[in-house]
DNA sequence: CGATGGTATGACAGAATTGTGACAGTAGCA
DNA sequence: TGCTACTGTCACAATTCTGTCATACCATCG
């Protein structure tokens, strides 16, 4: 969830600016201060987003930026240009070097940050935004719901990708913490118990509709999600 | 999505030179010699962008371009001036006359796509014609009015669009995101809170006709329009 | 049958998210 | 030029969601 995402400025106080404002945000920062710099960076380890800074020493902004969509583990890399040019001209240049988007100094963190999400929202990778029919229930992502015969049941975001995990994974037990890593995710530390807990109102939630019962405990295992 | 493209320019070499690369492009070229010629177009039917040579014969591009900028059915349509003059100063009339970019000739057919498509991509969404039926309302965007059952209810600009948006896409969640890339555009940069304000504005204008229930808050992810 | 280990449930406080009223700056309009 | 309506933001209120407990419940086994 946490992006990373390479600065490469050579100025150093807008580099610090850039990086607080990005750290502020809940992303990581990786400060490069020229295109070599930057180019081991991206060899060493690919970021989810570069922030370039139109003229560095060496080679430009946008030399890099050309190198980096000629090259096919990069290709897909989003670009922000960060220039301090004011020329419309630039601007649709570094567009056409393959920059996803521009911004020109002095700029507010505000609509820094706002184009950072608006790019990395359009690159995120689509999850499955399938609808899933198992047993009985037909669950859509897209609007968010579940249809059990008919009668639409909306659900808390812990509880919906709960039951999205085991529609999509039925008739197989799963414990505790594999259901933890999958549904909350890897990294969060939460108490085992606290998945007895969700599936409880999991089945509260289906109740009504009686198909509660499709979610079964496996004594001494887990859960299991299953039509028989 | 084909966008049409006034094209306003007296010598005829160049008229076809551009048609050919915008329809090259997948536009479609609306073409115009003068004036007088562009402005019966344009009341005929409004072009997605305007590419204006600055010297025309009669009056002169920016003249028309000041034209386009004080009527207010004319006042967004995107314009890109066409200049041989290199000069700054007529650079910079160009931009005050409100044209939103200009190419000195002679350009690169491909520098010319790219600042096209650059202006079209800045461009806010536009919304189509057609009367919308959902959820018991009818929206009639040419008469600008909602009806609700027989009662009439009269939105705010964006209200109104957003009410659009989700009468034309219903049952589906949209995050805040989402909302302000369909409803307010790409490039505008607000806050998605913004969103909560103008769905509570919505429905406070909905709410006398209990028409309000048909926005539904999913939370933590987004806003729903749902007759359900 | 009672002991034991595992599971279900209800309650709760804190966290996270959304709803609302107010406000200042702008744009549109007469 | 004033006036009115519309917008985007805030701060704060209201609501919902989460993770944990303590306790009740239940199956299994000695």
């Amino acid at each position: 969830m946490t992006a990373n995402i390479l600065v490469v400025e050579d100025e150093a106080a807008i580099q610090e600016l850039l990086a607080f404002n990005i750290t502020q945000c809940g992303y990581r920062a990786i400060e490069a201060y020229d295109a070599d710099g930057a180019w081991t960076h991206i060899n060493h380890e690919l970021p989810d987003l570069i922030l370039l800074d139109w003229m560095l020493p060496g080679s430009s902004g946008v030399e890099l930026a050309r190198r980096l969509r000629a090259n096919q583990r990069t290709r897909n890399i989003p670009i922000i240009m960060l220039t301090a040019r004011t020329d419309e001209r630039d601007k649709i240049l570094g567009l056409e070097s393959g920059a996803d988007d521009y911004i020109t100094k002095p700029f507010s963190p505000r609509e820094l940050m706002a184009r950072i999400r608006a790019v990395l929202r359009r690159r995120a990778p689509q999850m499955s935004d399938e609808t899933v029919v198992a047993g009985g229930l037909e669950l859509s992502p897209t609007m968010h719901r579940i249809n059990a015969n008919g009668v639409m049941i909306d659900l808390g975001p812990t509880e919906f990708r709960l039951l999205h995990f085991f529609m999509t994974h039925p008739e197989r037990v799963y414990s505790r913490s594999q259901l933890l890593d999958h549904v909350w995710g890897d990294h969060v530390f939460v108490e085992e118990r606290t998945v007895d807990v969700h599936i409880r109102r999991l089945r509260q939630a289906l109740e009504p509709s009686s198909f509660d019962s499709l979610i079964q405990t496996v004594r001494g295992s887990g859960y299991r999600f299953s039509s028989s």
